[in-house]
DNA sequence: GATTTAAATGAACGATGTTCACAAATCGAC
DNA sequence: GTCGATTTGTGAACATCGTTCATTTAAATC
């Protein structure tokens, strides 16, 4: 690899950097170019040759949050034999995620596309692929579902845990302490799963 | 009313429409201030004479569709006496009253305010008070909950539903044909109340 | 009808994402 | 190592936003 494209890979790296440190810290909505590439140390419109755009650069940076994510569910999953027990814990490592990583984890679902631009084939990939950490308890539970049907209840099921965290990070309704959501979480995956 | 209070009072109403319309035709992130007053014939600053800025107007145009909303539950709701068979109807309501509206129901749960902006009192009760409208049959079905706990159980199960037509309508994940959605929909809420 | 008061106006401002002509540094050939 | 060719970083400039405010206009008050 040659200096030029060296010092290209290094800046389009630490571009991410700094945008991920941003999001992580003030949210997505107060992501701006100029203080990403302050913090890069490069101009402005370098960032224009290592990104197609702003939404370019939040693609990657949730993508690398998606990793995170997908580590952490992992590390959850394995380990509990018992298919309703895993997918509690699933849920709570959701949960805990979510919390611990409210801002990337915002990110990730809060970003959307201008008009008509689809996203990126291998962005929709990781995110499918969430399912996939579930997939192994659903199908325990599941025994009468073949795969398309199985795949079709992980995202319903997803859905609802999901729905559940999201209201939960938000002031809409009423707001719940940490230990009460944890249980009421609990109590929704046991009786949507036994 | 004198003339200058009515005159303020209608251009305050064509604004609200004017937005309303926009968000339904184009998606809240399209919304611009220059259209809005366009469309409802008057000058850019006028809006901030009516409303705030133009997040307090999105709150307007949002209160409207959690109006409508209310509505369409409302209706779906009574004349079901199994409470497990009106959670069935509330949900694919909720479902149905999304699709339909699109935009509108978009623009409720992605508007937020700018950073330390509390959302309006009177804004939140209208969010709150969808949780009333599955509040019966919710109560048929926990009765050994108290009132607090039921609120907390209804907010759970709304959030669930919430999250599985959200993830529906983005593309996140796989895509489901609409039958297929609503079957899944009514398996998900007979295995929660059942 | 004259004076006071309040509202509508739209030009101007600051902030933002994005572009592009230019400069600087790297690469390939000899 | 030298020299053109080529690619890449640069940042001023541009277009588009939301928002403000001095001015204009019209209603309300006397």
């Amino acid at each position: 690899m040659g200096k030029r494209e060296a010092a290209h890979k290094l800046l389009t790296e630490k571009l991410l950097t700094a945008a991920i440190n941003r999001v992580e810290k003030s949210g997505l909505e107060q992501l701006r170019a100029r203080d990403i590439t302050n913090d890069a140390g490069c101009a402005l419109g370098t960032l224009y040759k290592c990104y197609d755009d702003l939404d370019d650069l939040i693609i990657h940076v949730n993508s690398k949050t998606l990793g995170l994510m997908k580590k952490a569910l992992g590390d959850a999953g394995s380990n509990i034999s018992d298919p309703v027990e895993a997918l509690k814990a699933l849920a709570i490592a959701y949960l805990d995620f979510a919390v611990e990583n409210k801002n990337l984890w915002s990110a990730v679902f809060k970003h959307r596309l201008h008009e008509d631009q689809p996203t990126p084939e291998w962005h929709r990939l990781e995110n499918m692929a969430l399912l996939d950490l579930i997939a192994k308890p659903m199908s325990a539970i599941n025994t009468d579902l073949d795969e398309q049907q199985l795949q079709v209840r992980c995202r319903t099921y997803f859905a609802a845990v999901h729905g559940i965290v999201s209201i939960s990070l938000q002031d809409r309704f009423i707001s719940l302490s940490g230990d009460l959501l944890r249980s009421e979480l609990e109590h929704f995956v046991e009786r949507l799963a036994n």
